[in-house]
DNA sequence: GCCTCACTGTGAATAGAATCACAGTTGCAG
DNA sequence: CTGCAACTGTGATTCTATTCACAGTGAGGC
């Protein structure tokens, strides 16, 4: 299979273009598009069609078509897509192709679950060290990962190589630690805190309220009762 | 303050309002709605206008407004919102404003991490019992909650009053435990477990993928650098 | 009691996302 | 080599969500 996928890369190379805006539900079903194509990958499939990729994604036919053309033309007529070819497209437009280093705030029960968690490996991200105002956590080890305390931020985040942070602290101080967090280089956070936090300069924030979404079901499951 | 309270009960009862449709995405921010309710009452905020109160929420007044027209009538022209009041209709029209059992499938790292968890308790939710394939699991009891065979699920569930699940397990054969939930009379699942699940019939499925959360962040900061 | 001021709730306007539908293409069969 | 069948990529359209902007209203001052 790999000359067939050498041969691919070469022949059918597909025309990646930095387009000027991709809309953000588009970046969000993205992932999906890669998990998808992973599996497919490990089941041997070459070559898939919209409609059976949108099927196995949950989308329509239509709006895989159209997120896929913000990137770029990737389909070859009538063959459809390159399952190989536009799984490895898909993980250098996410940037995770190589492997990336996280750092973890707050070794609390959360944090320690997400260190635990082997999910983040396996679509290449690294939880390489962790940070927490406790002193009775700092200096430990946690499943392999170093606590440092927050002060020490400003040396060890470049010596970790550090890019991307998951927030799973207290609430309390939650926006100045995301300021200094994102004054330390990173320029991405993830908040599972449960509290809002406001972008600092030059630094993405998405939110994950989990405890929002079995509200939102809670909701839902209500009103269907009541309807 | 109570005395205030109970009058503002009386006097300014919101018309609330059964409406036909409302929107998925007026529901995710009504929980954002209700920390921020909450957080004002314990600081002794009694009335707030939608300015400060979107502000505090990060969306504009104008959405904020449109959001509560959904439900009904609020606000009292020129003193505002009630806060202690708006809190608990809000909570009502989640059904949040009495503890609801909740039952957990999978007691891996992420499920362990998830029985500990306090922030569900705080907003009203309780997980009430596990379920996990693994016989050595089974019969052990993890922080407080005893982890009973999936064989069982039918006799223990009504038993707990469980209404709604969180799922956490492996990837293998989610659909077929999603459609078993469902079978036993649950009408929401939050699921954990980066797979897409199709909705059994009469059941509501949020999916949540923190791994997808990351590789958003992902590129979206590679976005921004290559710009 | 009346006037003023500023706020809410909502119709109208705009922006944005999803879907439709088809022109253009390409592999393949004969 | 030619014609067919079916798929992609995308302009046009529809649908949904957000924002604008203002009519109507109630609290407080005088």
């Amino acid at each position: 299979m790999s000359d067939q996928v050498e041969a691919a890369m070469r022949s059918e190379a597909p025309q990646m273009r930095a387009d000027k805006h991709v809309s953000l539900q588009t970046v969000e079903r993205l992932s999906a598009y890669r998990r998808v194509l992973e599996e497919l990958d490990r089941d041997g499939v070459e070559y898939i069609h919209s409609q059976q990729f949108a099927g196995l994604v949950g989308v329509t036919p239509a709006q895989l078509r159209r997120d896929l053309s913000s990137f770029g033309t990737f389909g070859n007529i009538s063959r459809g897509y390159n399952v190989y070819q536009m799984g490895r497209t898909m993980s250098r437009i996410m940037g995770t192709d190589s492997t990336q280093s996280v750092a973890l705030f707050g070794v609390g029960d959360l944090g320690r679950a997400l260190l635990s968690y082997r999910g983040f490996e396996e679509r290449g991200f690294h939880i390489a060290v962790a940070f927490d105002v406790d002193q009775d956590k700092v200096g430990r080890v946690f499943a392999g990962r170093r606590c440092y305390a927050l002060e020490e931020l400003a040396t060890v985040l470049p010596e970790y190589e550090v890019r991307m942070a998951v927030l799973a602290s207290r609430p309390e101080g939650l926006q100045a630690l995301a300021d200094r967090v994102a004054a330390a280089g990173v320029h991405a956070i993830l908040n599972f805190v449960p509290k809002r936090v406001t972008p600092p300069e030059g630094c993405f924030v998405e939110n994950t309220d989990i405890s929002a979404k079995l509200e939102k079901l809670s909701f839902l499951a209500h009103a269907q009762a009541t309807v």
